[in-house]
DNA sequence: TACCTTAAGTTAAACGTTTAACTATCAGTA
DNA sequence: TACTGATAGTTAAACGTTTAACTTAAGGTA
């Protein structure tokens, strides 16, 4: 491994000094003359010269760098956002650090602590909800809230949809098909956000003169296979219900492989809501029904609020942006 | 934004000097006192100190920070990896910065001149085959290559699969349960792993005597799409088969789509096998035969085998590695 | 001539660590 | 007594930038 070509190497070469070339790099370059722009412009393409980011980050304490807290990326949901968030920050030239807590305060604890040593600029952050709120005091660096919102006041920025309208508009759609008895599978309730999607199912239910019943709500987890056990639990329950909003697509998709396993049908029998739109929401059998979430466009303009934040800097403005986001239901086969 | 808390501050408030904070912090503290250790870690917790990492790496010259190349962090087969990766890192101190290169030889390199400047560790590769061996030179950190093998002889570890063989076991399992016009429905074919799989298909053909024949080949690209797209263009050519090796995952849930929808029942009429394993194969209808790929422990070895070699910076040893992980045919109801 | 302005730089401190080399004190020992 | 070794530190250079403040020479102006 040889050293790293450096500055000095550059000024030495050139006959010029040190900041010169740093002026130089930087483009302030008003008071250099056009041939020792060149000159040493050129001596740093030939000798292949990169600057030194903790050298000049010590400096400005600026690392060009963001943190991405997410629960799982390996929940089809965040990739999107990731994708959206890492496109518009590399177009900035920005970098991102992922972090993965499965909704564990223990490890969300422990990537506060990194991203701060590691001096990110800014973070997006879908948090877990126990207790996070104070632990955002712990930050000197702007946050942006995205998917979870919470009431937390030092954050500067929130990228979310309106939950609670979209459920109840999809429940709505659901009654309006004829749909008598609609159960609702939830994800885990630890988030501002399934809070608002349980009230939204309760307010369509409620406004059209339908009864609300816990009987017919269940909690657990965004997972396939909790969609798949949820179904188990109902008919151990005996219960019956001729559609079943779903907390997000991944639970509707196990849901309807628990239903076919019974000769239950969709949508003839039992009528499936998901929420999301996952990529493969429009490949299972029967494509699914579902509330779309622009995710791709979550993730970019959380991270277009951060960045422009960072850049500002406005710090007594604060301005505290929320950018709330339309949900559009996404009609296919699996309803009626 | 108050002004962060230096070894300084810790120092005088002490009354010992800088380099005896830095020791304790380092644990380097033979030579510190029980009695001097204490007071400054408890002047740490009380005054929230928190090391300065950029001064650090300065002077070190490692940053405690991978980066991890890969096409698109939206198609389901690199979250697991991913995770792998970023489970790994973090429990040796690592972060990881993602850059997703959509196969594009201009992002890569890009990615790979900002990985350079910010100075990570060492770089967990997928990488876009034409002309990648080139590149690889630009680096003076090491690279383990992952998913996607290469000749590049500057790549310090591999963490692959043995795609020809396990191909070759799938089509051989097709050909056993009985079916004889086994088409393959390729992903893109620009990386070498695309390239193996196709020899394996070819080779389990040859070998129990079947023709091979390019006609029943379709190459495109690793999305569900091009799964249900091909079926169409082999309805054009009216070209029959009763079985159907799928590139990926993806593409095989196209395909069933796409025959669904035509009427052709799977695996009644025509086999499907897919691969990856990917989360959702188990929840299709029917479930998915697919031969699994230990994605999480991909990834997982991959961080694993880069850490070791950046931490014992095994210079000249240089042993490059080549860790082949097991693939595992999973039969489900996609094949009879 | 004396002064001012502008262009084209240079100087040197600062950023917050790490670390090799050095020092001071004291107890033990031959 | 003089030396050795251990203990518990300290000193200062180095890492590679950025940037505010300064310099120097040339040309313009009254």
């Amino acid at each position: 491994m040889k050293r790293q070509v450096t500055m000095k190497d550059i000024a030495k070469e050139a006959g010029v000094s040190i900041a010169t070339v740093s002026m130089i790099c930087n483009n302030k370059d008003k008071n250099i003359s056009e041939a020792t722009r060149t000159r040493v412009l050129e001596l740093i393409a030939k000798q292949g010269y990169v600057p030194n980011v903790m050298a000049r980050s010590l400096v400005t304490k600026k690392t060009k760098t963001i943190g991405l807290i997410i629960p799982d990326i390996t929940n089809p949901f965040f990739p999107e956002i990731a994708r959206g968030a890492e496109d518009m920050a590399s177009k900035s030239g920005y970098s991102v650090i992922y972090c993965n807590t499965d909704d564990k305060i223990k490890r969300q604890d422990n990537y506060i602590k990194i991203l701060t040593e590691k001096m990110v600029d800014g973070i997006i952050f879908a948090h877990s909800a126990e207790k996070a709120e104070a632990d955002f005091n712990k930050f000197r660096i702007p946050i942006v809230l995205i998917d979870r919102d919470s009431k937390a006041d030092n954050v500067v920025g929130r990228v979310l949809v309106d939950n609670e309208a979209a459920s109840m508009a999809g429940v709505s759609y659901l009654i309006q098909q004829g749909y008598k008895k609609i159960a609702y599978i939830a994800g885990s309730m630890k988030t501002k956000t399934a809070q608002d999607r349980l009230a939204g199912y309760r307010r369509a239910l409620m406004e059209h003169g339908m009864p609300y019943d816990l009987k017919w709500v269940k909690k657990g987890s965004y997972r396939s296979q909790w969609g798949y056990d949820a179904i188990q639990e109902f008919e151990k329950e005996s219960l019956s219900f001729d559609a079943i909003f779903c907390g997000n697509d991944l639970i509707a998709i196990g849901a309807i492989k628990a239903l076919k396993e019974k000769g239950i049908y969709v949508p003839k029998d039992v009528g499936i809501l998901g929420f999301d739109d996952v990529y493969l929401a429009q490949m299972t059998t029967p494509p699914l029904t579902t509330i779309r979430q622009p995710k791709y466009e979550m993730g970019y303009r959380a991270a277009e609020l951060l960045i422009n934040i960072i850049e500002k800097e406005k710090k007594q403005e604060e301005k505290k942006e929320r950018i709330i986001l339309d949900t559009e239901l996404v009609i296919r086969q699996s309803t009626k």
